[in-house]
DNA sequence: ATATTATTCGAACATATGTTCGCTATGGTG
DNA sequence: CACCATAGCGAACATATGTTCGAATAATAT
């Protein structure tokens, strides 16, 4: 019998997020009984024979015979984490979205940059970010000032929000994105408003987003 | 001699040294005896004599009757740059906001955390988050599954938007706040859509809006 | 030199902590 | 039902580890 990767019981999850929470608050990794008492387990034999399969599977690696001797593959630390993403520009109803270049990706090079933790791009490549301009994309629940996180790519797949340019209209927007026979549906953000749609040949993908962060104050 | 807080002697600087390396190497602290032998040192009493010394000059902290219980002061953790900010529960229109007590507050208590950067909060005290339920806050931008940081307050400026409990309604809002000659006046962020209005006795503050974060795909 | 302080020694001690093992409970299978 | 795998229980056990303390030694001041 092969142990899944991706199999975890609702216990042994908590397990791993005590560890993890454990560690970040005190400096160091918990005990077997720390494990106990902060899971609601009730005994140590509970925590060690869920702490081996866990081994097992490989979300922590133990060292025999020492106390909390329980190393984590995902140590916490401090510079990583965090990636700086270049706001390469605006992006605004009657303007061409600007592309990354080999310029602009130079993070030095850019004027401005964003730093966002990396769980927030899921590992993606080719992030960059754009600040909003006017309030023309309030259909996508985005107003002016706020920050879109965007990924470089061509295409996107079907209900993926992307950044679209009209041709015709000479117009850039933000809209999920359904391929419909022959035609291509822009579905606004507010499910209150009605879809648009658009010709095959009347648009340009230039871009996915990623996320979207607005700060107030 | 008086022990000026900076002077080390060189034993204190190798077992400072061989701390942080261990650190590296293993992933957990070192036990006392595991400075005995790495530092060299003859006995267990002269490595605790030394690392009083090195905790009463503020290099490290200890934690009595716990095996590998010592701190350092730049130990691998998210404090630097980065936060994690406990998602203590969801905001929906028709529902209390959940307010921050001294359970949530703790990070190992709240089941769910999000990792931000320090730049997001801008050093501010009492951050926290909700995750919003439904579409009921749409007239603020803010859409179903967005995480809305909030700062536990009791009171706002004019202009800033808050979280607000309206009492006779029994319903959560955001929206940005305004106190005029007698009456409230609560703005959408749609700016397209009409104020309303309450009475100072008919609600109650409880958070001001940080930052809106939507996570996409 | 004498007094005072700083540091070391060694070993015993108390506790914290990992490990083991037989027993029980539960659920699926033939 | 018998059989087996999974999961939990509780307690005893062995070891790892922090703590203590008086005596010895070194360093420094008086």
């Amino acid at each position: 019998m092969e142990t899944k990767l991706k199999t975890l019981s609702s216990k042994q999850q908590r397990i791993i997020d005590f560890i993890r929470r454990f560690w970040l608050d005190n400096g160091y990794p918990p005990s077997i009984r720390d494990i106990v008492a902060g899971c609601g387990l009730s005994s140590t034999s509970v925590a060690d024979y869920n702490l081996v399969i866990l081994e097992k599977k490989g979300y922590i690696r133990r060292h025999r015979e020492i106390s909390r001797g329980i190393e984590l593959p995902t140590r916490p630390s401090a510079s990583e984490g965090k990636l700086l993403v270049p706001i390469i520009g605006h992006i605004a109803a009657g303007q061409p979205i600007p592309v990354p270049d080999s310029d602009s990706w130079d993070i030095t090079a850019s004027s401005d940059t964003l730093e966002v933790t990396a769980g927030l791009t899921r590992g993606r490549e080719g992030i960059y970010a754009l600040k909003v301009r006017g309030s023309s994309m309030m259909d996508a629940l985005i107003n002016d000032g706020d920050i879109v996180l965007m990924q470089y790519v061509n295409a996107v797949e079907n209900g993926e929000m992307a950044a679209i340019w009209l041709k015709v209209e000479k117009e850039a927007t933000l809209k999920r994105f359904y391929a419909e026979h022959g035609r291509i549906r822009l579905q606004p953000a507010n499910s209150q408003m009605k879809p648009i749609y658009v010709e095959p040949d009347n648009f340009e993908i230039q871009g996915r987003v990623i996320a979207v962060i607005r700060q107030l104050g």
